[in-house]
DNA sequence: TCCGCCCGCCGAATTTGATTCGGCGCAACT
DNA sequence: AGTTGCGCCGAATCAAATTCGGCGGGCGGA
Protein backbone atom coordinates (compact mmCIF):
# COMPACT_ATOMS: atom_id res chain seq x y z
CA UNK A 1 0.00 0.00 0.00
CA UNK A 2 2.36 2.91 -1.30
CA UNK A 3 1.67 6.24 -2.76
CA UNK A 4 0.62 4.51 -6.13
CA UNK A 5 -1.84 2.61 -4.43
CA UNK A 6 -3.65 5.27 -2.63
CA UNK A 7 -3.01 7.17 -5.87
CA UNK A 8 -5.07 4.21 -7.96
CA UNK A 9 -7.82 4.12 -4.61
CA UNK A 10 -8.28 8.04 -5.09
CA UNK A 11 -9.11 7.65 -8.46
CA UNK A 12 -11.00 5.11 -8.07
CA UNK A 13 -13.29 6.08 -5.97
CA UNK A 14 -13.68 9.61 -7.79
CA UNK A 15 -14.44 7.30 -11.25
CA UNK A 16 -14.64 3.84 -10.85
CA UNK A 17 -15.36 3.15 -14.69
CA UNK A 18 -12.24 5.09 -16.15
CA UNK A 19 -10.53 2.81 -18.59
CA UNK A 20 -7.50 1.25 -17.01
CA UNK A 21 -5.17 3.26 -20.18
CA UNK A 22 -6.82 6.56 -18.70
CA UNK A 23 -5.81 5.73 -15.08
CA UNK A 24 -1.95 4.92 -16.07
CA UNK A 25 -1.95 7.36 -18.04
CA UNK A 26 -2.67 10.30 -15.13
CA UNK A 27 -0.36 8.01 -12.78
CA UNK A 28 2.47 8.05 -15.37
CA UNK A 29 2.51 4.31 -15.43
CA UNK A 30 2.28 1.64 -18.27
CA UNK A 31 -1.81 0.35 -18.19
CA UNK A 32 -0.18 -3.60 -18.06
CA UNK A 33 1.91 -2.27 -14.64
CA UNK A 34 -1.58 -0.11 -13.40
CA UNK A 35 -4.00 -3.57 -14.30
CA UNK A 36 -1.77 -5.41 -12.06
CA UNK A 37 -1.96 -3.11 -8.89
CA UNK A 38 -5.15 -2.72 -9.60
CA UNK A 39 -6.11 -6.37 -9.65
CA UNK A 40 -3.95 -6.96 -6.86
CA UNK A 41 -5.86 -3.96 -4.99
CA UNK A 42 -9.30 -5.79 -5.44
CA UNK A 43 -7.54 -8.96 -4.29
CA UNK A 44 -5.64 -7.87 -1.07
CA UNK A 45 -9.83 -7.03 -0.60
CA UNK A 46 -9.04 -3.15 -0.15
CA UNK A 47 -11.01 -2.37 -3.15
CA UNK A 48 -14.75 -4.43 -2.73
CA UNK A 49 -15.99 -3.57 -5.87
CA UNK A 50 -17.95 -1.39 -8.32
CA UNK A 51 -21.14 0.41 -7.33
CA UNK A 52 -22.97 2.44 -10.01
CA UNK A 53 -24.67 5.41 -8.18
CA UNK A 54 -28.08 6.16 -8.31
CA UNK A 55 -29.99 9.58 -7.79
CA UNK A 56 -33.14 8.82 -4.95
CA UNK A 57 -35.11 11.86 -6.96
CA UNK A 58 -34.82 9.97 -9.70
CA UNK A 59 -35.96 6.70 -8.37
CA UNK A 60 -39.04 8.54 -6.84
CA UNK A 61 -37.66 8.64 -3.74
CA UNK A 62 -38.09 11.89 -2.69
CA UNK A 63 -37.86 11.93 1.11
CA UNK A 64 -35.17 10.68 3.56
CA UNK A 65 -34.87 9.83 6.91
CA UNK A 66 -33.02 8.53 10.08
CA UNK A 67 -34.72 6.10 11.95
CA UNK A 68 -33.34 5.71 15.28
CA UNK A 69 -34.36 2.76 16.90
CA UNK A 70 -34.14 0.84 20.32
CA UNK A 71 -34.36 -2.62 20.63
CA UNK A 72 -34.89 -5.06 23.30
CA UNK A 73 -33.74 -7.69 24.54
CA UNK A 74 -30.00 -6.69 23.36
CA UNK A 75 -28.84 -10.43 22.42
CA UNK A 76 -27.13 -11.51 19.48
CA UNK A 77 -29.95 -13.23 17.91
CA UNK A 78 -32.40 -10.76 17.97
CA UNK A 79 -29.78 -7.87 17.17
CA UNK A 80 -28.72 -9.92 13.94
CA UNK A 81 -32.15 -10.92 12.69
CA UNK A 82 -33.16 -7.15 12.81
CA UNK A 83 -29.98 -6.00 11.57
CA UNK A 84 -30.35 -8.88 8.54
CA UNK A 85 -34.45 -8.57 7.72
CA UNK A 86 -34.48 -4.34 7.85
CA UNK A 87 -31.28 -4.09 5.48
CA UNK A 88 -33.06 -5.65 2.99
CA UNK A 89 -36.44 -3.76 2.79
CA UNK A 90 -36.68 -1.86 -0.55
CA UNK A 91 -36.91 1.18 1.12
CA UNK A 92 -34.06 0.95 3.45
CA UNK A 93 -30.39 1.95 2.47
CA UNK A 94 -28.21 1.24 5.48
CA UNK A 95 -28.29 0.38 8.88
CA UNK A 96 -25.88 1.47 11.54
CA UNK A 97 -25.33 -0.69 14.36
CA UNK A 98 -24.55 1.16 17.47
CA UNK A 99 -23.03 2.23 21.10
CA UNK A 100 -25.30 4.75 22.88
CA UNK A 101 -28.71 5.04 23.81
CA UNK A 102 -30.07 4.39 20.46
CA UNK A 103 -28.82 0.56 18.95
CA UNK A 104 -29.96 1.53 15.50
CA UNK A 105 -29.88 4.12 12.64
CA UNK A 106 -32.08 3.12 9.85
CA UNK A 107 -31.32 5.09 6.76
CA UNK A 108 -34.62 4.96 4.80
CA UNK A 109 -36.25 6.31 1.30
CA UNK A 110 -39.73 7.00 0.02
CA UNK A 111 -41.50 8.98 -2.43
CA UNK A 112 -42.93 11.05 -0.23
CA UNK A 113 -44.03 11.85 3.77
CA UNK A 114 -47.26 9.67 3.24
CA UNK A 115 -45.52 6.71 2.20
CA UNK A 116 -42.65 7.17 4.51
CA UNK A 117 -45.42 7.11 7.29
CA UNK A 118 -46.94 3.84 6.08
CA UNK A 119 -43.90 2.07 5.87
CA UNK A 120 -42.71 3.08 9.22
CA UNK A 121 -46.42 1.55 10.68
CA UNK A 122 -46.09 -1.52 8.74
CA UNK A 123 -42.93 -2.42 9.51
CA UNK A 124 -41.52 -0.69 13.15
CA UNK A 125 -44.60 -0.44 14.55
CA UNK A 126 -45.58 -3.68 14.38
CA UNK A 127 -42.49 -5.36 15.64
CA UNK A 128 -42.36 -6.69 19.03
CA UNK A 129 -38.58 -6.09 19.32
CA UNK A 130 -38.91 -2.62 18.54
CA UNK A 131 -39.26 -0.82 21.78
CA UNK A 132 -39.31 2.84 20.38
CA UNK A 133 -38.08 4.65 17.50
CA UNK A 134 -38.05 8.34 16.47
CA UNK A 135 -37.57 9.78 13.34
CA UNK A 136 -35.82 12.27 11.92
CA UNK A 137 -36.08 14.10 7.90
CA UNK A 138 -32.84 14.05 5.92
CA UNK A 139 -32.49 17.42 4.25
CA UNK A 140 -29.52 16.77 2.88
CA UNK A 141 -26.77 14.18 2.61
CA UNK A 142 -23.38 15.21 1.63
CA UNK A 143 -20.56 12.17 0.94
CA UNK A 144 -16.91 12.81 0.85
CA UNK A 145 -15.77 12.33 -3.00
CA UNK A 146 -12.57 11.35 -2.03
CA UNK A 147 -11.40 9.12 1.01
CA UNK A 148 -7.96 9.31 1.09
CA UNK A 149 -5.15 8.94 3.20
CA UNK A 150 -6.00 10.08 6.89
CA UNK A 151 -3.37 12.78 7.83
CA UNK A 152 -0.27 11.87 9.54
CA UNK A 153 -2.12 12.97 13.17
CA UNK A 154 0.79 12.82 15.32
CA UNK B 1 -37.91 4.27 -16.59
CA UNK B 2 -39.53 0.57 -17.12
CA UNK B 3 -38.82 -2.77 -15.47
CA UNK B 4 -35.92 -3.18 -18.45
CA UNK B 5 -34.54 -0.33 -16.83
CA UNK B 6 -34.95 -0.67 -12.99
CA UNK B 7 -32.98 -4.29 -13.99
CA UNK B 8 -29.68 -2.20 -15.47
CA UNK B 9 -29.83 0.07 -12.06
CA UNK B 10 -29.95 -3.27 -10.22
CA UNK B 11 -27.34 -4.80 -12.10
CA UNK B 12 -24.76 -1.38 -12.09
CA UNK B 13 -25.59 -1.16 -8.18
CA UNK B 14 -24.30 -4.94 -7.76
CA UNK B 15 -21.30 -4.86 -10.22
CA UNK B 16 -20.95 -1.26 -11.39
CA UNK B 17 -17.72 -2.78 -13.65
CA UNK B 18 -19.41 -5.58 -15.12
CA UNK B 19 -19.04 -5.24 -19.02
CA UNK B 20 -21.88 -4.02 -21.07
CA UNK B 21 -21.94 -7.34 -22.79
CA UNK B 22 -22.37 -9.57 -19.85
CA UNK B 23 -24.96 -6.78 -18.68
CA UNK B 24 -26.88 -7.58 -21.61
CA UNK B 25 -26.51 -11.22 -21.53
CA UNK B 26 -27.91 -11.38 -18.22
CA UNK B 27 -30.93 -8.99 -19.33
CA UNK B 28 -31.75 -11.21 -22.64
CA UNK B 29 -30.84 -8.08 -25.20
CA UNK B 30 -28.30 -6.87 -27.65
CA UNK B 31 -25.13 -5.37 -26.11
CA UNK B 32 -25.91 -2.54 -28.68
CA UNK B 33 -29.62 -1.63 -27.09
CA UNK B 34 -28.02 -2.13 -23.45
CA UNK B 35 -25.04 0.52 -24.35
CA UNK B 36 -27.96 2.62 -25.27
CA UNK B 37 -29.79 2.21 -22.50
CA UNK B 38 -27.53 2.53 -20.01
CA UNK B 39 -25.77 5.80 -21.32
CA UNK B 40 -29.31 7.18 -21.52
CA UNK B 41 -29.62 6.46 -17.85
CA UNK B 42 -26.54 8.13 -17.23
CA UNK B 43 -27.53 11.10 -19.67
CA UNK B 44 -31.13 11.23 -17.50
CA UNK B 45 -29.18 11.37 -14.46
CA UNK B 46 -30.43 8.32 -12.65
CA UNK B 47 -26.91 6.58 -12.87
CA UNK B 48 -24.74 9.47 -11.50
CA UNK B 49 -21.12 8.03 -11.63
CA UNK B 50 -19.53 4.99 -10.52
CA UNK B 51 -17.42 4.42 -7.33
CA UNK B 52 -15.12 2.02 -5.58
CA UNK B 53 -16.32 0.68 -2.74
CA UNK B 54 -12.95 0.34 -0.32
CA UNK B 55 -12.43 -1.35 2.72
CA UNK B 56 -11.79 0.77 5.65
CA UNK B 57 -10.23 -1.37 7.72
CA UNK B 58 -7.43 -2.08 4.67
CA UNK B 59 -7.30 1.63 4.76
CA UNK B 60 -6.61 1.20 8.45
CA UNK B 61 -9.46 3.22 9.97
CA UNK B 62 -11.14 0.55 12.25
CA UNK B 63 -13.25 2.81 14.04
CA UNK B 64 -16.21 4.17 12.72
CA UNK B 65 -18.45 6.64 14.72
CA UNK B 66 -21.49 9.10 14.35
CA UNK B 67 -21.19 12.11 15.60
CA UNK B 68 -24.69 14.17 16.52
CA UNK B 69 -23.89 17.91 16.13
CA UNK B 70 -25.94 20.53 16.90
CA UNK B 71 -25.08 24.19 15.24
CA UNK B 72 -26.38 27.90 16.19
CA UNK B 73 -27.14 30.20 14.42
CA UNK B 74 -28.79 28.02 12.36
CA UNK B 75 -28.71 30.56 9.23
CA UNK B 76 -27.74 29.58 5.91
CA UNK B 77 -24.13 30.25 5.40
CA UNK B 78 -23.47 28.76 8.68
CA UNK B 79 -25.03 25.60 7.52
CA UNK B 80 -23.22 25.79 4.51
CA UNK B 81 -20.30 26.36 5.35
CA UNK B 82 -20.27 23.74 8.07
CA UNK B 83 -21.19 21.17 5.49
CA UNK B 84 -18.83 22.40 3.27
CA UNK B 85 -15.82 22.09 5.29
CA UNK B 86 -16.58 19.34 7.59
CA UNK B 87 -17.32 17.04 4.21
CA UNK B 88 -14.55 17.57 3.02
CA UNK B 89 -12.11 16.12 5.85
CA UNK B 90 -10.77 13.18 5.20
CA UNK B 91 -11.71 11.46 8.75
CA UNK B 92 -15.03 12.19 7.15
CA UNK B 93 -17.56 10.33 5.06
CA UNK B 94 -20.46 11.64 5.07
CA UNK B 95 -22.94 14.77 6.53
CA UNK B 96 -26.37 14.24 7.09
CA UNK B 97 -28.29 17.33 7.46
CA UNK B 98 -31.49 16.56 9.71
CA UNK B 99 -34.53 18.11 11.30
CA UNK B 100 -34.89 17.07 14.56
CA UNK B 101 -32.82 18.04 18.01
CA UNK B 102 -29.58 17.16 16.01
CA UNK B 103 -28.77 19.83 12.94
CA UNK B 104 -26.29 17.01 11.61
CA UNK B 105 -24.75 13.83 11.65
CA UNK B 106 -21.51 13.81 10.62
CA UNK B 107 -20.34 9.97 9.92
CA UNK B 108 -16.51 10.02 10.59
CA UNK B 109 -13.57 7.04 10.21
CA UNK B 110 -10.28 7.04 12.59
CA UNK B 111 -7.47 4.35 12.63
CA UNK B 112 -8.22 4.06 16.71
CA UNK B 113 -10.41 5.59 19.21
CA UNK B 114 -7.35 7.68 20.36
CA UNK B 115 -7.01 9.64 16.79
CA UNK B 116 -10.95 9.85 16.88
CA UNK B 117 -10.87 11.49 20.24
CA UNK B 118 -7.82 13.48 18.54
CA UNK B 119 -9.86 14.15 15.65
CA UNK B 120 -13.21 15.40 17.63
CA UNK B 121 -11.18 17.92 19.66
CA UNK B 122 -9.04 19.11 16.96
CA UNK B 123 -12.01 19.80 14.57
CA UNK B 124 -15.48 20.23 16.81
CA UNK B 125 -14.73 21.03 20.37
CA UNK B 126 -12.18 24.20 18.29
CA UNK B 127 -15.79 25.41 16.38
CA UNK B 128 -17.13 28.20 17.19
CA UNK B 129 -20.73 27.07 15.91
CA UNK B 130 -20.59 24.17 17.18
CA UNK B 131 -22.86 24.19 20.53
CA UNK B 132 -22.77 20.73 21.49
CA UNK B 133 -22.14 17.38 19.86
CA UNK B 134 -22.14 13.96 20.71
CA UNK B 135 -20.30 10.86 20.38
CA UNK B 136 -21.62 7.27 19.14
CA UNK B 137 -19.25 4.02 18.21
CA UNK B 138 -20.89 2.49 15.26
CA UNK B 139 -20.76 -1.40 15.76
CA UNK B 140 -21.52 -2.55 11.94
CA UNK B 141 -22.73 -0.71 8.76
CA UNK B 142 -24.97 -2.72 6.53
CA UNK B 143 -25.75 -1.24 3.48
CA UNK B 144 -28.52 -2.39 1.02
CA UNK B 145 -27.03 -4.38 -1.73
CA UNK B 146 -29.99 -3.39 -4.31
CA UNK B 147 -32.00 -0.54 -4.43
CA UNK B 148 -34.55 -1.86 -6.69
CA UNK B 149 -38.28 -0.66 -7.07
CA UNK B 150 -40.06 0.59 -4.15
CA UNK B 151 -43.04 -1.68 -3.47
CA UNK B 152 -46.43 -0.62 -5.02
CA UNK B 153 -47.46 0.63 -1.65
CA UNK B 154 -51.06 1.38 -1.89
C1' DT C 1 32.94 -3.99 -3.75
C1' DC C 2 31.10 -7.06 -6.94
C1' DC C 3 27.86 -10.63 -8.39
C1' DG C 4 23.55 -12.71 -8.91
C1' DC C 5 18.73 -12.98 -7.74
C1' DC C 6 14.15 -11.24 -7.37
C1' DC C 7 10.52 -8.22 -7.89
C1' DG C 8 8.11 -4.95 -10.33
C1' DC C 9 7.63 -2.28 -14.44
C1' DC C 10 7.30 -2.02 -19.33
C1' DG C 11 5.58 -2.58 -24.24
C1' DA C 12 4.13 -5.49 -28.18
C1' DA C 13 0.81 -8.96 -29.49
C1' DT C 14 -3.55 -10.97 -28.89
C1' DT C 15 -8.10 -11.26 -27.23
C1' DT C 16 -12.17 -9.16 -25.77
C1' DG C 17 -15.33 -5.43 -25.37
C1' DA C 18 -17.26 -0.81 -26.69
C1' DT C 19 -19.22 1.92 -30.10
C1' DT C 20 -21.39 3.11 -34.42
C1' DC C 21 -24.82 2.86 -37.75
C1' DG C 22 -27.99 1.15 -41.22
C1' DG C 23 -32.00 -1.65 -41.35
C1' DC C 24 -36.11 -4.12 -39.52
C1' DG C 25 -40.48 -4.65 -37.02
C1' DC C 26 -44.00 -3.24 -34.03
C1' DA C 27 -47.34 -0.01 -32.48
C1' DA C 28 -49.94 4.05 -32.70
C1' DC C 29 -52.24 7.40 -35.04
C1' DT C 30 -54.66 8.75 -39.49
C1' DA D 1 -54.79 -0.21 -44.55
C1' DG D 2 -51.04 3.23 -44.96
C1' DT D 3 -47.69 5.93 -42.67
C1' DT D 4 -44.68 7.47 -39.29
C1' DG D 5 -41.71 7.03 -35.37
C1' DC D 6 -39.34 4.63 -31.94
C1' DG D 7 -36.62 1.11 -30.16
C1' DC D 8 -34.20 -3.06 -30.92
C1' DC D 9 -30.86 -5.69 -33.42
C1' DG D 10 -26.35 -7.28 -35.47
C1' DA D 11 -22.25 -6.64 -38.36
C1' DA D 12 -18.23 -3.75 -38.84
C1' DT D 13 -14.92 -0.82 -36.84
C1' DC D 14 -12.38 1.06 -33.16
C1' DA D 15 -10.50 0.97 -28.46
C1' DA D 16 -9.39 -1.26 -24.33
C1' DA D 17 -8.15 -5.26 -21.46
C1' DT D 18 -5.16 -8.89 -20.85
C1' DT D 19 -1.08 -11.73 -21.44
C1' DC D 20 3.64 -12.54 -21.40
C1' DG D 21 8.56 -12.28 -22.34
C1' DG D 22 12.21 -9.23 -21.29
C1' DC D 23 14.64 -5.41 -18.88
C1' DG D 24 16.54 -2.96 -14.86
C1' DG D 25 17.13 -1.47 -10.20
C1' DG D 26 17.70 -2.74 -5.50
C1' DC D 27 19.03 -5.97 -2.11
C1' DG D 28 21.57 -9.83 0.02
C1' DG D 29 25.43 -12.66 -0.03
C1' DA D 30 30.24 -13.56 -1.06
Amino acid sequence: MDELDSAIVRELQADGRQSNRALAGKLGIAPSTCLERTRLLQRRGIIQGYRAEVSFKALNRSVQAMVFTQVRPLRRDVVTAFEQSVTRLPEVVSVYTMAGSDDFLVHVTAQDIDHLHAFLLDQFTNRREIIAFRTSIIYQHLTNPVLGPLPPAE
